[in-house]
RNA sequence: GCGCCAGUAGCUCAGUUGGAUAGAGCAACAGCCUUCUAAGCUGUGGGUCGGGGGUUCGAUUCCCUCCUGGCGCGCCA
């Protein structure tokens, strides 16, 4: 036992020698200022009402019954309306340090998931033009939920889900085809509804390329497949050139081909949920949340997306999914209630708050002060690509990652391609390239640090003690913000923590110090540089040796 | 009208799931380059946590209500 865990039972005795009800677990948070110590508990306020006693009397109570030995604590006092604060001596403190450096990459990653399997549905674009800044961030946001589920040890498959049926894609064909006629030499006549972009002319070029027996796209069939294809094809480039990469395509056309969908469709009769009315067929989704009734096979015969988005669903549980996860831009969030009623319907077992949804709210693109609507290729929004040329790979996902999804998100341009200090991914990187740069300048090889032999009391400075509480730290904010499902914590925290680093590395030098000041040193250099790493990669972000 | 999200320093945003005197970065101001990257560091000022009620030892956090903004409310996806 170590550190915390050490302080925590110490002081669950110490409860239960003053008469605590039985099954008290004391909770042990990090204060916010540092000079109330290095760790504090509430347990005496939470104590004072059950045993009817003043806080700051249990709490004396508490400490003279506690065995500050077993709980490895220097310095124990009561503050305020009843908190204990403790103080751990440096030498404790940074010898846990001996944990990150022997857990190295693995530094992090926990065991909540226990190995149980996990989908995160991410982007989800349909085949019908380039990638929008929307998407970036639930490319972002939806890997970096996966890596983090995957550091509490779930296997996580990533899953796009291909919209490549219904009325969009009949679109996408009838506007490429508009722009074939037009190439053959007839008045141009995009269709209501259709797309205008200018990746339309270069799709209708690639057709003529291909099938000159069809000049004009007559073949409307072929035109679509075609048009989707290369669609396909363009995004999965986008979703290259940011580094995000799928286990699984799941196509919305392969629903129908293989009968999931009518299928589905006679399960929801069969279950009697559903109505008819007016020649459409309901679902009564209203008995299991939703807000109004939803329509599932239109008066034409067609189906609405509801039923293959249920059917989609019904497929991921029946592939072993015991958690689901779905990034969304908030403008569908109507779609959450209904598609989990859907599945309840069903009635097979699947729990009422599956899939689990992560909405996120949209992003505007600013540059030179003012909002960047339109790209040249797309016509009507600003696409991924743009980004990630003009302002790297890393930006970018930084950028999407650094404010929680239900807050809009102003995308910076000028600010996200500044190489300085005021731009948080270049600090952040630069911390790490720092310390490598510690040990490139003394000839040192960083495999070689293990903490054998550590003298960890030479850690005394308070910078010190800052910067190795910091990283102590990081493994229960993983934990927290996997379980939150929340990336952005994991940016805000290494943006912190940079900062301990340079506050760190700027006042105390590490090569050419004493020997023994030198060895905690590079431990603790070698400790930062393996977590601000680990915490980049959760985020997908580089860790450079050197900018 | 109904639902979801947001409202915290001049600006952009955090706030560890209810804790102590509410934080950071920009911007402003004042400093710091013989030593591992000045692509950096140190310090100062700055607040009715949208308003008002409530719950309790204690509320930015939970509940109610009102105000403002965004997004939804289709036999589109």
């Amino acid at each position: 036992m170590s550190g915390v865990d050490a302080l925590r039972d110490a002081l669950g005795k110490a409860a239960a020698a003053i008469g605590a009800p039985a099954g008290t677990t004391p909770s042990l948070e990090r204060p916010r200022d540092p000079a109330h110590g290095d760790w504090a508990t509430n347990l005496a306020m939470t104590l004072a009402k059950p045993l009817g006693r003043k806080p700051r009397e249990v709490a004396d109570a508490l400490l003279a019954a506690l065995d500050t030995g077993a709980a490895g604590v220097a310095e124990a006092s009561v503050a305020g309306p009843g908190f204990i604060n403790f103080r751990l001596a440096a030498g404790d403190l940074a010898a846990q340090l001996a944990r990150v450096l022997e857990a190295g990459p693995a530094y992090g990653t926990g065991h909540g998931g226990d190995g149980k399997v996990a989908n995160v549905e991410f982007v989800s674009a349909n085949p019908t033009g380039p990638l929008h800044v929307g998407h970036g961030r639930q490319a972002a946001l939806g890997d970096a939920i996966a890596a983090l589920l995957a550091s509490q040890g779930w296997k996580v498959t990533r899953e796009f889900y291909y919209n490549d049926a219904g009325v969009q894609i009949a679109n996408l064909a009838c506007s490429v085809q508009a722009r074939l006629r037009e190439r053959a030499g007839r008045p141009l006549e995009i269709p209501e509804g259709g797309y205008h972009g200018e990746y339309i002319k270069e799709i209708a070029a690639r057709y003529a390329e291909e099938c000159p027996g069809d000049p004009a796209g007559d073949d409307l069939e072929r035109v679509r497949q075609v048009a989707v294809r290369e669609l396909r094809k363009e995004q999965d480039l986008d979703l290259r050139a940011f580094g995000v990469k799928f286990d699984v395509y799941y196509l919305e056309s392969s629903l129908y081909t293989d009968g999931r969908v009518d299928s589905t469709v006679a399960a929801l009769v069969r279950s009697g949920h559903t109505f008819e009315d007016e020649g459409a067929l309901y679902l009564r989704t209203t008995g299991f949340g939703d807000d109004k009734d939803r329509v599932m096979r239109k008066r034409d015969g067609t189906y609405t997306y509801f039923l293959p988005d249920v059917a989609y669903h019904v497929t991921k549980w029946e592939r072993g999914f015991t958690r689901a996860v779905n990034v969304q831009g908030a403008d569908h969030h109507g779609t959450t209630a209904r598609v989990r009623a859907g599945l309840q319907a069903m009635g097979m077992g699947i729990p009422a708050g599956y899939p689990e949804y992560v909405l996120h709210q949209m992003v505007t693109v600013m540059r030179g002060g003012e909002e960047v609507k339109i790209s040249k290729r797309a016509g009507s929004y600003v696409t991924v690509r743009d980004l990630i040329d003009e302002v790297g790979r890393d930006a970018v996902r930084y950028f999407f990652l650094m404010r929680k999804g239900d807050s809009q998100l102003v995308f910076d341009v000028d600010l996200a391609r500044s190489q300085s200090e005021e731009n948080p991914v270049y600090y952040i990187q630069m911390a790490h390239a720092r310390l490598s740069g510690i040990f490139r300048q003394g000839g040192i090889d960083p495999a070689g640090i293990t903490g054998a032999g550590v003298e960890w009391a030479r850690l005394d400075q308070p910078e010190e003690r800052e910067l190795v509480k910091a990283l102590l730290d990081f493994p229960a904010l993983v934990a927290n913000a996997a379980e939150a499902l929340e990336p952005h914590r994991v940016a805000n925290w290494l943006l912190e923590t940079a900062r301990l680093v340079h506050t760190w590395y700027h006042k105390h030098h590490v090569l050419g110090e004493p020997e023994p000041v030198m060895q905690a040193r590079l431990a603790l250099a070698k400790a930062a540089r393996t977590v601000l790493a680990n915490g980049l990669g959760l985020l997908g972000i580089s860790a450079p040796e050197r900018m």
